[in-house]
DNA sequence: TAGTAACAGTTAATATATAAACTAATTTAC
DNA sequence: GTAAATTAGTTTATATATTAACTGTTACTA
């Protein structure tokens, strides 16, 4: 049986446990969560996202955006708009106050994650970030694979 | 504004994204979730485990893990046990069918893991856990000390 | 061009996450 | 020795995760 603690996901878990905290803190003073920030990070760089592709963006499934962008509408900081164009597109956009949280929200977040950058070396950090990447990209073009029609029994009964 | 999709909590995300499928196919053909297996996987090693020392290990919250031991209860996996030292303690403890079920889950996980660890070589492997755990100790020590007394108006006053 | 597949988004059902409050048992301090 | 503080576990309320199914729209194909 392999070590438990030290496994890639535990210690993927227990980064996100030990980092996350300091960000949280930050979102509750704007009646935040963590997700919505992100969305509304998302929308500040690119705003009118279909929701789909805020979805990728923001590595939230779809179903639970449709929940935090009905919060986030609640709240007075997006809409939705039915593209025209393609009238199955709903595009998620800021709204006046969704625009405005950014400048409040913004440096205290940078300042946080300096912070973060502060506690390992820079070479260790890139080759953090540059590993991650990696893995993230092999093993998902892996599950990719495995999820294809050549990855079942179509291609199974090839290899018989 | 700093980059967010190469940001660290980012990419600890895509990370577990991309990897946690492999598993979660498995966990479902024991009718298992991802946190429940975490739990079993916990107690395979060391049973009868107080739920808060499991917390801990499993890096489940409380709240959480009372439910899940709940389902895990009711599918007859595991069972509580009232400490007679200190009645307030609680020991989550396997049923044989919970204890039965290592020996069919364990070579399938352990083979999934394997898989990942050819992703990227031993020197990136053991570099990118390393740091995971420095950042992590770092990050939660610091938080740690940003809750104590400390960290607040008594200690602030003595820097006016 | 009718028929069907593919796509964008949503809903439903169940499980988990998070923060706050709460109960019961134990410890600590006075 | 007892009131107050701690501790272990749970509950509550709200938000999110996950998978499957479903609706309306568009695109594809015979």
């Amino acid at each position: 049986m392999k070590p438990f603690e030290t496994s890639l996901p535990m210690m993927l878990y227990r980064t996100l446990d030990a980092v996350l905290p300091a960000f949280r803190a930050i979102f509750t003073q704007f009646d935040l969560t963590e997700q919505q920030w992100r969305v509304l990070r998302v929308l500040w760089e690119q705003d009118a996202k279909p929701l789909l592709a805020l979805a990728e963006a923001t590595l939230i499934q779809a179903p639970s955006l449709v929940g935090i962008v009905d919060r986030l509408h609640r709240n007075g900081l997006v809409e939705r708009r039915r593209s025209e164009l393609d009238r199955r597109v709903v595009r998620v956009c800021l709204t006046a106050s969704g625009r405005a949280l950014e400048a409040q929200v913004t440096p205290l977040v940078d300042a946080a994650y300096s912070d973060l950058e502060v506690l390992v070396t820079d070479g260790e950090w890139t080759a953090l970030l540059q590993t991650l990447a990696k893995i993230a990209d092999r093993a998902k073009s892996r599950s990719r694979n495995s999820d294809s029609e050549y990855g079942n029994a179509a291609h199974a009964s090839q290899l018989t």
